[in-house]
DNA sequence: GTCTATAGTAAGGCAGACCTAACAAAATGT
DNA sequence: ACATTTTGTTAGGTCTGCCTTACTATAGAC
């Protein structure tokens, strides 16, 4: 089984192939900031699983189950990300390093009736409704 | 600092403790379905961590320091288990499910803001008007 | 009072995620 | 071309949280 560890290091390595150009080792250990040679094991690990393919200086392409993997949890990401952003008006930051923890240990049924429950608020302005209140008390 | 782990096992002592009586190692293992050992380490770290006062067959008390420790675990725990149940509409297993494994990793700010949202949706009764739209898409 | 079931501990192991230090190989600078 | 980074791997360790097995101490049953 895929674990919280590897699922941060599928999402990152799917993130940066699909937005921009290759990602090495090196960037995922910055990023995380852990030592080289744990994203080292990781890696070796992903490709174990066969949801990566790394080749060591030669690249990390990643392989279609994890690319459906790493979509997986990318969504559940940004279900989170913009219900707290968009709906709470927490800010970008604090609510992107919430959803990199909670998208790790939230269910299917939570996460899809976020998402329901974002839209409808969202269609409501119930969001607006909801900013105005809260500046008022402040 | 306390784990994650330690964490559920505080919890569920403060729990015990406020409610009724006594709490046992073994009750706890069967909770969370350990081994009656993996509970002695917890409870002998927690004892060394000063959370606990723990003297085997003789009883599991709480510190002070350890209740202040399980009620902002438990106030994130109800804060969540609330949103999911009464404003999402999530059945009580499933909330409560998800709120154990999200208290452990969500922050304060966050936290206040879903308090402080799911009071408003509470008054201007948008859980019911979520519901419904909710049922009629079924 | 003995004897059995229950509760707790100790010892030894495993996996995940991390570390440092040392080293090899490749890329870069000059 | 050669020296110096940079990048990646290996080896050896730590910590947490779990396991099983085997043992001890106690509480209850009879």
């Amino acid at each position: 089984m895929i674990t919280k560890g590897l699922e941060d290091y599928l999402e990152i390595i799917y993130n940066k192939i699909s937005s921009d150009k290759d990602i090495k080792a090196v960037d995922i250990a910055h990023e995380f900031n852990v030592a080289r040679s744990s994203v080292s094991e990781a890696l070796i690990r992903l490709a174990d699983m066969n949801l990566i393919i790394y080749e060591g200086r030669k690249g990390i392409k990643i392989t279609p189950e994890g690319k459906i993997e790493a979509q997986k949890i990318i969504k559940k990401h940004k279900i989170l990300s913009d219900f707290f952003s968009e709906i709470l008006g927490i800010d970008l930051a604090v609510s992107e390093e919430n959803a990199c923890k909670i998208e790790h240990v939230i269910n299917e049924e939570v996460i899809e009736k976020i998402k329901v429950f974002t839209d409808f608020c969202i269609e409501k302005s119930i969001n607006k409704q909801f900013r105005k209140t809260n500046d008022n008390d402040k």
